[in-house]
DNA sequence: GCCAACGTTGGC
DNA sequence: GCCAACGTTGGC
């Protein structure tokens, strides 16, 4: 069991999109980066915790929790000709980008990246280090325990 | 919109 | 394999 955290950025993709989604789920499509992509093959099982994080919005933070609901397979838009996420290089005898699906636990109150920042115990939590543009990033036990409590 | 930071691409 | 150029991310 680990624990992760998912940015999306909220005009494409917010935690009302994921409440209002079918069984509350989604595929997690269109991460093309090699890092990412792996933690989700490779790394994330069914049951692990995820901290859904809006960016590139006016105000930044975790907004909900949800779980992993289903383990990685190919990522279907990489197939689709003309979509933001195609690639031509991928085929589905050889597929490039995997994603995992995501069923939201419960929506939160706003933590902010602000309020993040401002607590000791998160001063080592990847997605605060300078520099750190990976969309997921994993989450020590710890960390999600302090930030659990600090969602109240 | 700016720009720092970082990942990817491609010529050599 | 190096590395310059380019593209993207994401807070501000």
């Amino acid at each position: 069991m680990r624990y992760w955290l998912m940015k999306s950025e909220p005009s494409e993709f917010s935690i009302d999109d994921l409440a209002a989604a079918p069984n509350q789920t989604v595929d997690w499509y269109g991460v093309r980066n090699y890092q990412a992509r792996n933690f989700m093959r490779d790394q994330m099982r069914v049951g692990d915790g995820v901290l859904f994080y809006h960016s590139s919005c006016a105000e930044p933070g975790i907004v909900g929790i949800a779980e992993v609901c289903r383990e990685a397979y190919p990522d279907r838009t990489q197939f689709i000709p003309g979509h933001k996420y195609f690639d031509p290089k991928a085929t589905p005898e050889n597929p490039r980008w995997f994603n995992v699906d995501v069923r939201l636990v419960r929506k939160t109150r706003l933590l902010s990246l602000k309020e993040l920042r401002a607590t000791p115990e998160l001063a080592n939590l990847r997605v605060l280090q300078r520099g750190n543009r990976l969309s997921i990033t994993p989450v020590d036990p710890r960390e999600w325990n302090c930030i659990i409590n600090l969602l109240g």
